[in-house]
DNA sequence: CGGAGAATTGATATGTCTCAACACTTGTGG
DNA sequence: CCACAAGTGTTGAGACATATCAATTCTCCG
């Protein structure tokens, strides 16, 4: 596999590629507790100051990197609005696509026990994060006020969506694993209030592939018959999904 | 893929499928927070009750499962000692292997948020694992003594655990990623103070097969090759890497 | 010893990768 | 404004790897 040159969307400005994480945010705000409760539909407890503006806020233009392989930790990262893409680099240049994130979703959960972040993120479109500074909540001393447990909560929620990405990504056949994305997609835009069956999605060809382990064109072939069979209907990126039934059903 | 019909090991009593978890322990004992950390190797501090028991353990005997698929969560649990493997079983019956686990590993760590367990977690060997009760540790009102930030950090581990395994289960060619696996499984021995060279393998070709996503044929026949490339030497599950240069280097 | 699963190996079928050509979109600069 | 460059996406043909089916041997345990 050829080393991607662009992580930007298609229609944004060319980014040359590792483009250094942006360190001091341009614009710069605050997030108060409900707010990230909110994001990450958090469905416990937490006690005190739920209204005060203690969390940064980053924004980030499409292409940019939130950070790199092996930068040193500073605190998880909640997804405000626009959508990243989170990915391995090897050294032969091959690159393996984690996850897709969006609104709600949590990044950079190995940093918290390795001390550095394990993948690279960007930004598939532009971008507001909300970062949650892990060191502050686990001090020694602190009287639980439920922040620890919801950082634990979203962390376990992690391990949990890496678990249900791996039956996605390694389903046997190529048009499966397509239908399978097309259904995860699906109901991450349903879960945040947009239609599931008509939806635009922010990766490229390319990048279904590198997440799903599966070339670009095999990802464009099983788009085509997955259309041909009347399930779905593609345009670009466009993805308008005829038959729930039937694209949940498929197994080739 | 068909469905397994046992998930001991070969040289252990048959087990039926899907024995029902063990709910009441054999025989229990119980172990302290200092066992606990020394086990995960964690490395922060923690700062109370070092050596009061207080966590329950659970024997587990050869085939028979610690938790099963949508099982009301009960805590994590480290491995004490022995073998597990973790596998995700889908409607089909197909079944994907998650992770093969052993000393010091974690499990359970999507249940804190899911509140139930999503895989089944079954015992190659006769096992020892200590539970961790969460909900005693994240209890509002209770002083941080760094315990929460421990268990925060062993599930932050665990999200690190899968992403390295991504890149090993998703390697091209099935030679690879066998070779992969074994430098994995040599690298765990050696944490573990045995030898990384010489080892032996508690699962069976399938099991190896579910975690890598190929059939157990494969397996067979890339352990095969890398034996005729006089890079390991197989007999059945004795292995012995004769050059473990070649093979981290091996790339198909 | 007998039975059952584990492991190896071979022949063939099938699916995906690779290489290649081409159409389309978007942003840029003459 | 249009042409151009670069990236995106589609489709085809052939090479290659793995799955599948099948036969055989080995190992362990009762």
């Amino acid at each position: 596999m050829t080393t991607l040159n662009s992580h930007g969307p298609a229609r944004a400005a060319y980014v040359p590629f590792r483009v250094p994480p942006v360190h001091v945010p341009v614009e710069s705000d605050w997030s108060n507790l409900s707010e990230v409760v909110g994001l990450l539909r958090y469905d416990g407890q937490c006690s005190a100051g739920m209204d005060v503006p203690v969390f940064r806020r980053r924004r980030l233009r499409a292409g940019r990197s939130l950070f790199s392989m092996g930068q040193e930790f500073g605190g998880l990262y909640v997804v405000r609005s626009g959508n990243l893409k989170t990915v391995m680099t090897h050294a032969e240049g091959s690159e393996h696509v984690i996850s897709f994130s969006m609104q709600g979703d949590l990044l950079g959960a190995e940093g918290v026990c390795e001390h550095h972040y394990w993948c690279e993120s960007f930004a598939l479109t532009d971008c507001e994060v909300i970062r949650l500074p892990t060191d502050d909540y686990f001090s020694p001393g602190r009287t639980g006020d439920g922040v620890e447990r919801m950082i634990c909560w979203a962390i376990s929620r992690e391990v949990g969506k890496r678990q249900a990405s791996y039956a996605i990504t390694r389903a046997a056949k190529s048009e499966v694993r397509v239908a399978r994305f097309l259904v995860e997609q699906s109901e991450r835009h349903a879960a945040l209030g947009y239609s599931p069956t008509r939806f635009t999605l922010a990766m490229t060809r390319r990048d279904i592939g590198g997440y799903l382990s599966v070339t670009l064109e095999t990802v464009s072939r099983a788009l085509s018959a997955l259309q041909q069979m009347q399930i779905i209907e593609v345009s670009n990126r466009e993805i308008c999904i005829h038959s729930m039934a039937a694209l949940r059903a498929f197994e080739g």
